[in-house]
DNA sequence: GTAGTTGCAAACGCTTTGCGGCATA
DNA sequence: TATGCCGCAAAGCGTTTGCAACTAC
């Protein structure tokens, strides 16, 4: 699926796909694209019930797997056991995530990691098709308490 | 516990800290000392067996749980929802697993990633306390085939 | 009406816990 | 013999699957 940059334009896609448009999945492209941040199912239980919604939870796994599949989000792993989703129409970046409140900044590298790409392929002979590199500690706020 | 760097030393420390030797201990403890890569409690099985060992499956994840606790494995996460395990007692690297064959390398990088930590400490406000930093592709035979 | 979507129940797979029996020291 | 370790059974927990009912279009 090409990636439209606004929601009508991602819903247009889906529909002339043969997907419905229902409330669950309007609601879910809205959230991930307003917030932009891994989220989990059970963190977008709290924020769908504010919006009116609180499906079951075997839907809610459907309706991810279902987005990460027309690549609309992509799965984050932050190495805690919990399956998160972010929006995936932006350019690569990673995470850091604060070990005492949880939140969860985003952080971009200033030297492209190319660098670390070229590196591993001519050490170790290993052709990388992706990467994670996700931070642990305290944020701002939590640093200073 | 202070950490030797061969295996007597290692089992004394546990002797004397009150802990008993047992045959999986030792033996548990020999594999992670010569294969130094993660290993998961599935892969630790056929390992065992050619030892002549066969625990039960809780004891063994009791018997990670007892040598994370010693500080002589750690975790390794590799996204694939398995828990890993290697021995603690090397410099701080990263690995490379290979999406086809499973094939883990290590990776250590050239400069040292406190490059990377002192950009995300002034960029986000954020104290790093540790990052995880794995790749993913094919490694140098599969890339081949 | 048709096909995509939903909820319920149940299953799954890795991991953890309770507990009585066993074995290391 | 005393404490740590072991195996068995069962539970936990996030996630997945089967299937019938529902609903968007």
């Amino acid at each position: 699926m090409v990636l439209g940059s606004d929601q009508a334009e991602l819903e247009a896609d889906l529909f002339y796909s043969g997907h419905r448009l229902t409330k669950l999945r309007k609601a879910l492209i809205n959230i991930f694209m307003l917030r932009r941040q891994p989220l989990s199912a059970l963190d977008l239980g709290p924020l769908l019930k504010t919006r009116g919604l609180t499906p079951h939870k075997v839907t809610l796994y459907r309706e991810l797997d279902f987005l990460e599949d027309k690549q609309i989000i992509q799965k984050v792993d932050l190495a805690d056991g919990w399956q998160r989703f972010e929006f995936i129409d932006r350019p690569h970046h990673h995470h850091a995530v604060c070990v005492k409140c949880k939140k969860i900044e985003d952080v971009e590298l200033e030297h492209d990691n190319a660098d670390l790409e070229k590196l591993i392929k001519t050490k170790n002979n290993f052709q990388i098709l992706r990467h994670t590199l996700e931070f642990f500690g305290l944020c701002g706020e939590c640093k200073n308490v």
